[in-house]
DNA sequence: TTCTCAGATTAGATTTAATCTAAACTTTTC
DNA sequence: GAAAAGTTTAGATTAAATCTAATCTGAGAA
């Protein structure tokens, strides 16, 4: 099938119309294997189709943050980073350079049912932080690892 | 021991001097239940010191975060959020209304070597999210609960 | 006790990231 | 074909955070 096809069923499924700013938008997050900011996700689709709004841009990123098609990472700076919710997995953030990478999906515990109480859960979100490959000791170092 | 001193050794075992504005702000976070934003931090702090500034204020916070001796957590809306990390905890983050709220520890499991490559960790920060008790519809409703 | 130096603060200006606006456009439904 | 709802537009505006260069503060050395 398509990829474009694929793209145009993830945003359905979502609840959303798949316009061709909405589908600009996906398509560049499904085939970006990064953490783009919203910025450079609106500098990429606009040199595609330059009458595309950085207005619409942040609204749509924030529709498909909503319909749970797209995560939201806080890492280092300002400006949130997105990835396509097409395979789960965790986030990796360097403490040093500030790279987030994908980690691959471990199974989260659940909280106790007293310490959740009356709360219903829909989702988790697991970062975890230290040095990148790039940035820690290497491996013959006195540092630990651990 | 004094509450005073609690906060200055807090403050010195993360390597930093004890200045009235640092204290001030990290008295105020861990007497607060809370997450302030950085601007109720510091609207807390100048109104008991009003010569403090809001760059001080911004530039503790980083210091202390970098520090390990306080969170920053992104919630819903632009402004970063923050708390004390006196007591290891968990948040959870309502869909609906964006409150923040602690929730007790769980362990959270290492990833695989093999996933984790050349990296080292040092933290990890699991929020889980969904609708609190308040925004939850009734036990009693046919809502499901996981 | 004084001096030096490094760390920290200041107060308002500035930058960055995100949102607002009101009109116009597009798509779906009747 | 018309109406209504959803979406987009382009630049203005706002909110959050940072910058600046001078000044202050405190610790350590003399």
């Amino acid at each position: 099938m398509d990829a474009r096809d694929e793209v145009k069923r993830f945003l359905e499924a979502g609840g959303l119309r798949c316009t061709p700013q909405r589908y600009a938008v996906m398509a560049f997050l499904m085939g970006h294997a990064g953490h783009p900011t919203a910025s450079e996700i609106f500098e990429a689709v606009n040199r595609a189709d330059p009458r595309c709004s950085r207005a619409t841009t942040y609204n749509n990123l924030r529709d498909l943050v909503r319909a749970g098609l797209v995560r939201e990472v806080a890492a280092e700076g300002r400006a949130a980073r997105f990835d396509a919710k097409n395979q789960r997995h965790h986030h990796f953030i360097c403490d040093h350079c500030g790279a987030v990478e994908d980690l691959a999906w471990c199974k989260v515990p659940r909280p106790a049912a007293r310490s959740l109480g009356g709360r219903v859960l829909r989702d988790c979100e697991l970062i975890f932080r230290g040095l990148c490959a790039r940035c820690a000791p290497r491996k013959d170092s006195r540092a630990q690892r651990f």
